[in-house]
DNA sequence: AGATATATGGAACGATCAGTCCATATATTC
DNA sequence: GAATATATGGACTGATCGTTCCATATATCT
């Protein structure tokens, strides 16, 4: 069942996708309308705000895409069906393979995508943090399981163990954008989780 | 010997702090010269210029000042005298505590002042990216020297173990912005450091 | 065919961007 | 006191910011 009207002439999921590797790329607020309008298929304002809405709502659907698609690098860290080792270790390669893939923008957006805001667009950089929150609960979490089941000493420093964790996969972002070389990266990720054997039970 | 002309009606060491602090908390781009001439003390245009020259010259004087204070916190990366697991940790450790000290903007100037970028500015994020490969070959040397003086086992992956403690490094930028807990940041920087004893020879 | 609904190109909005200019003020030097 | 040098307030520049508006085009529904 089509809808009334005259029918849209740019593919709105492909004017998104735009949207996300220039969001991506660039962040938030140095991006702006021109670019975006440009890199969407030279559509007008007009057509933009009928689609979008704003710069801002854009970009949430941005985020909502992303999310979805190569933020799902760490959603081992909410599955507990895995060990909780494994669901680290993964969620760190896979980041870091994603991250480093050089057939999209370096870096994570939920990390990048804001972190230079002016006061008035603070609020922006919420919308990531909450997913970055999720992410240090998620690796929280498997390591809450792995002193629960045995794996690691009762002794360990749950908060201290994961900070470690969580920091490492922040600095991932920037490694990335700085086009550090992809192997080391992922050799590192070898050597950091040989830390979290050094706590077993 | 002082200068001829109507001398300057407001500090030049005093603006150019306030603009530390304003780029520090905002980043390069979303930094206005409103801004900045608001916080340099309601300074106008001509003031503005005549003191710094542009935006650009302002921020890389500003960049110079941070270097030569708050970033001197990584200073015993290249302090040869020092052993190199106490470099490494130390740099850690006062990184960690300058970033999440309270009485100024959280966070990492050279990590995170210009990282957010229009294509047009790529070049500003070079000046610090710079810093940071001098940081990058500090840790990097740290080892070596560990490496050939017997502590660390000759087996030792140094680039990999390199990158663990860089990109741990870069983290602890974006740990600092979301206000992340320091005391479990202090932590964490501990139990990293067991992973340089896991290596000895 | 006519009513209705949506999309389009393009002009225009006020606000803000970084930066320039100039007449005037205030200091030192001769 | 005259010449010189620098700083100041404030108006102004053209460019760009995100956004709005409108006449027109193109579809479906009755």
């Amino acid at each position: 069942m089509a809808r009334t009207g005259r029918p849209r002439e740019f593919d709105r999921d492909e004017a998104l996708d735009a949207a996300l590797a220039l969001f991506w790329a660039q962040g938030y607020e140095p991006t702006s309308l021109a670019q975006l309008k440009d890199c969407m298929g030279n559509i007008s304002s007009a057509s933009f705000y009928a689609a979008f809405g704003s710069k801002e709502r854009l970009f949430r659907e941005v985020v909502e895409r992303y999310r979805s698609t190569y933020g799902l690098v760490t959603a081992s860290l909410k599955d507990d069906s895995l060990p909780p080792r494994e669901a680290i270790e993964h969620a760190l390669r896979l980041s870091a393979e994603m991250q480093t893939d050089r057939r999209h923008p370096p870096g994570c957006l939920m990390i990048l995508g804001a972190s230079n805001c002016a006061p008035e667009n603070r609020h922006i950089d919420d919308i990531l943090a909450a997913d970055r929150i999720r992410n240090r609960n998620g690796i929280r979490d498997c390591i809450g399981r792995a002193i629960a089941s045995g794996e690691l000493s009762v002794s360990t420093d749950a908060d201290a163990l994961a900070a470690v964790f969580h920091t490492f996969l922040m600095g991932i972002a920037f490694e990335a954008k700085d086009r550090v070389d992809p192997g080391a990266l992922t050799a590192s990720i070898g050597s950091l989780m040989t830390l979290w054997d050094m706590h077993r039970a």
